[in-house]
DNA sequence: TTTGAAATTTAGCCTGGGCTGTATTTTGAA
DNA sequence: TTCAAAATACAGCCCAGGCTAAATTTCAAA
């Protein structure tokens, strides 16, 4: 395997999660403003798990970081950026989530999974997970 | 894709961040220690491209989680903790990247993405892995 | 219209993982 | 043997992402 090494990678990876949560939240507030609506805190709160102090401080990265907007004791908006990146990681995640099901895992640990390694899978190996899909079903 | 949610899946990729850094770090360290006999601070600092003083307090979190010892000026040794941890990271590490190959994906995004996926694949979906890679080329 | 519950904000704390700068210890070369 | 360079340690800083507790604002129901 070549022992890896050379900084790069790794420093590729670490700076990756930075992003990660970003993904995940945007991904989140697409979700929740599509089915009901619009986006609380609360929301988000419930549907990560964690305070809604922990949610209103990643809020506040998303706004300064342009991908969110919001107004006091308002709900949260996303920018065109947020937007974007929403769908990207919608894209992605439904990639992974179907290619690890035609692998053969079932529905639980592809969800589960699928949440894991969406924020880590290159252009390139998306790709080949489609090729696959497409060359196994259809 | 019945909207994920439901905070453990979620919580289980956050706490699962903890353990990254730790399995990286004891899966380079039994690497480097294989290859020149001792792992030292110096290797670790220049595999990751962090500063000697990141990986001084990474080491430190190491040996406080019973994963390595050290001594002062000295170099790094695993426990047998440590060494389990390390062999089972490789392990998986090398089904992933295999694994990449075999879907198709070229060797260098194959070891990029191997050390991103690594640490969010299940038993399950690892299982699933080796089933094509037996099926396909075995 | 008032008031109480729910949501949000603010303040303050913790750990992890990153950094620079400075001191200390090893160690190899002169 | 001495001494300078390399490695390590220590002090102190930053930000992200988590928490609790307390203050504030909204909003709906009485």
């Amino acid at each position: 395997m070549s022992s890896s090494s050379a900084s790069g990678t790794h420093s590729r990876i670490r700076s990756d999660h930075a992003t990660e949560l970003a993904e995940d939240y945007v991904e989140a507030i697409a979700e929740i403003a599509e089915s009901s609506g619009q986006c609380r805190a609360v929301d988000l709160s419930r549907h990560f798990g964690v305070s809604h102090v922990t949610v209103s401080k990643a809020i506040g990265r998303l706004v300064r970081d342009g991908y969110a907007t919001t107004e006091p004791y308002g709900p949260v908006a996303l920018t065109a950026k947020g937007q974007r990146v929403a769908k990207a990681a919608k894209a992605r995640h439904e990639i992974v989530y179907r290619f690890l099901l035609a692998l053969g895992v079932g529905e639980k640990t592809a969800q589960t999974d699928s949440e894991g390694l969406e924020h880590h899978v290159s252009q390139e190996t998306l790709k080949a997970m489609q090729a696959f899909m497409e060359k196994d079903e259809g």
